[in-house]
DNA sequence: GCCGCTTGTTGGCAGCTTGTCAACAGGGTG
DNA sequence: CACCCTGTTGACAAGCTGCCAACAAGCGGC
């Protein structure tokens, strides 16, 4: 930190919360390997070393910051309209697609499905168990039904893949999305 | 390098695959980030330098790597037996699970999915592209119909996230895999 | 058999990155 | 106003990557 900004002293939490979204901000265009710890605290108009004071390690604040960005905010999961399972699927869907465009950016910026590192598999790995359970209970299924689970997993694989070929190449429109997933969906609650 | 090994004078072909093997052995083990070129170096036997040399940087040295492992061997594509399309599917099915299970640790150990690295990226974008083609010709349909190719590359993000399901955290066997993706496969490529 | 050249191979250097630590300073308390 | 707690910082040490000049293995000319 050289110049035009005083030393601020603020509250640890706001602190924390001014790092974590200037995190987002960069992780949302460049990927993890390519932002410096230098990068990131000149973005927070920070000294470096404030970074490893509060979150340690590049790592963990990435881990922090990846959190932060796969918790799908609470929103209504239990008012889907429409009676026949078939509705409330493809509302299902249509709130997520929902919830996807408007975070594009971030949303892509964190890649699609795991990485192969131990640590941040973990972090997206307990994202989807939580969506697991809001479709589940959404759609008056039964959350403990572990096969059931794996298999919505999966289907959160397509998910992604889905969206990427919707948001980044273009290569689906929404309605064929929509379409895709919900027959998809249909098909895995079935059995 | 240091001792015990006089120093050899290679066929450049040798040596470059000699090296590719040795990244590919590494990266079945740890991420990306947490191999150094010197353990690159040390497991292939020869200088860090040498890396460089031969494949310019540490990335292009893993790209090569990850190029390598996603090259689905050639084999055979054409004579899925069965004449109904259902059993040519679950026959294709089949010829990937087995696959995977074979090549399983360096399968997983690329993670599943995008990572949001451009690069890399690409070259899991190139693997897949063949594995379209692959899949479309084999079960007879249009491989120039581009939303088609779209639902087959979603569905891949099935396959990966249902391989992983089965490989790793064990909570579907086998052929409960090969029945979902069957299904889902079945399902993608009517409309 | 000796010499020299091509080129595969190496050790070491320079720049950059991350984590740590002691020191600095804001702002509330007596 | 002096003091102290603690948020904040600059500087340092270790590690990693890419580059370059130098070394030497093996082949061809004489």
């Amino acid at each position: 930190m050289n110049e035009l900004a005083a030393r601020r002293r603020l509250d640890p939490d706001a602190r924390r919360t001014e790092i974590l979204d200037a995190a987002l901000r960069l992780y949302a265009v460049r990927p993890y390997a390519e932002v410096s710890t230098t990068d990131l605290a000149r973005e927070a108009g920070v000294a470096r070393a404030l970074l490893n004071h509060y979150f340690g390690t590049k790592r963990a604040l990435y881990l922090e910051a990846l959190r932060e960005l796969l918790t799908i905010p609470e929103q209504a999961a239990a008012d889907l309209a429409g009676q026949r399972r078939e509705d409330r699927v493809a509302a299902a869907v249509d709130w997520f697609l929902d919830t996807v465009s408007e975070r594009r950016t971030l949303w892509l910026s964190v890649g699609i499905g795991l990485s192969g590192d131990a640590e941040v598999d973990a972090v997206v790995e307990d994202a989807d168990e939580t969506a697991v359970d809001r479709v589940l209970t959404a759609l008056d299924r039964d959350p403990c039904d572990e096969p059931l689970r794996a298999r919505v997993r999966a289907f959160f694989g397509m998910v992604r893949a889905a969206s990427r070929e919707w948001l980044v190449r273009g290569a689906l429109d929404r309605p064929a999305v929509r379409k895709l997933l919900t027959t998809a969906l249909v098909t895995i609650l079935e059995d």
